[in-house]
DNA sequence: ACCATACCTGACTATTCTTGTCAAGTATAA
DNA sequence: TTATACTTGACAAGAATAGTCAGGTATGGT
């Protein structure tokens, strides 16, 4: 039930490059640093940022990452889900197959009751907070 | 970000104990074969939850589990944490040191305050259903 | 008194996931 | 031109998950 470094080395770059806004692109370097993360690591993580459109990069010296849209319409949600793929903490809830789907045979699951409601209080925790909210900004 | 069988499978379990509340002792053989689980991984389980006292076996041919407390004072949270561990998303937000704390150099960390929520939502969320709940039973 | 049925314990293992590294590029601006 | 940055894909060590296996111990029905 934990998060992977993945997200939780994806929210620390995106408030780095929320509170950066108004200075210009951050580099990968610049956050590496920072944060002491691997920077080969953190192209992976905002690479898959980019392909969903969180963030653009900016080419060559004095380059990096921008926000793609303003801090209040991003959520940790879009980060979460990007990075770690999905935000279920169980798969019998949402209809995907993987190998924790044993319960599919039994659709009156009773348990299945609470991962329902698990999921929709995560769902709704994780999209109620914004870049923006972390950062003290607008 | 998702739950382990151990959650799944136990709570299951959980689930088919209550339900036979009235019936007697429900032995690890008559769970292990209505829910299509192993048997021996089955044991290990119940064995943490007994060790929390959530259940008590009953030894002896016709015997088995049985709850140790009424069905509407056992929530999923308990179970959750016994046989996961923990329930926190994320060991900053908890002071508890592991491999994926990174972030404690940073006592302000913008990205904690989400998790924090994250780690109270998810909280709230599994002590509010009781095995009662699940089972429509008092 | 048997002994089948159950629980109990600890060690072990295959597979998958996480958390990166490594190598070899391509694009851009000073 | 060239240093700086991004881009891509393959690879790998270590931890966690999801069990198995072997050998106990306890109890109650016959």
């Amino acid at each position: 039930m934990k998060l992977s470094t993945k997200s939780t080395y994806g929210l620390r770059a995106m408030v780095n490059i929320a509170l950066e806004q108004k200075k210009g692109a951050v580099s990968i370097k610049e956050i590496s640093k920072k944060e002491n993360i691997s920077s080969v690591y953190l192209e992976q993580l905002l690479n898959k940022l980019r392909r969903e459109d969180l963030v653009k990069s900016v080419r060559g010296p004095t380059g990096g990452y921008v926000l793609s849209r303003k801090p209040d319409d991003i959520t940790v949600k879009d980060i979460v889900k990007t990075l770690e793929g999905s935000i279920a903490p169980v798969d019998c809830a949402t209809g995907r197959e993987g190998r924790r789907t044993v319960c599919n045979k039994n659709k009156n699951c009773a348990a299945r009751i609470a991962w329902t409601k698990l999921a929709k209080a995560i769902d709704d925790c994780l999209k109620s907070v914004t870049l923006a909210d972390l950062c003290g900004k607008k």
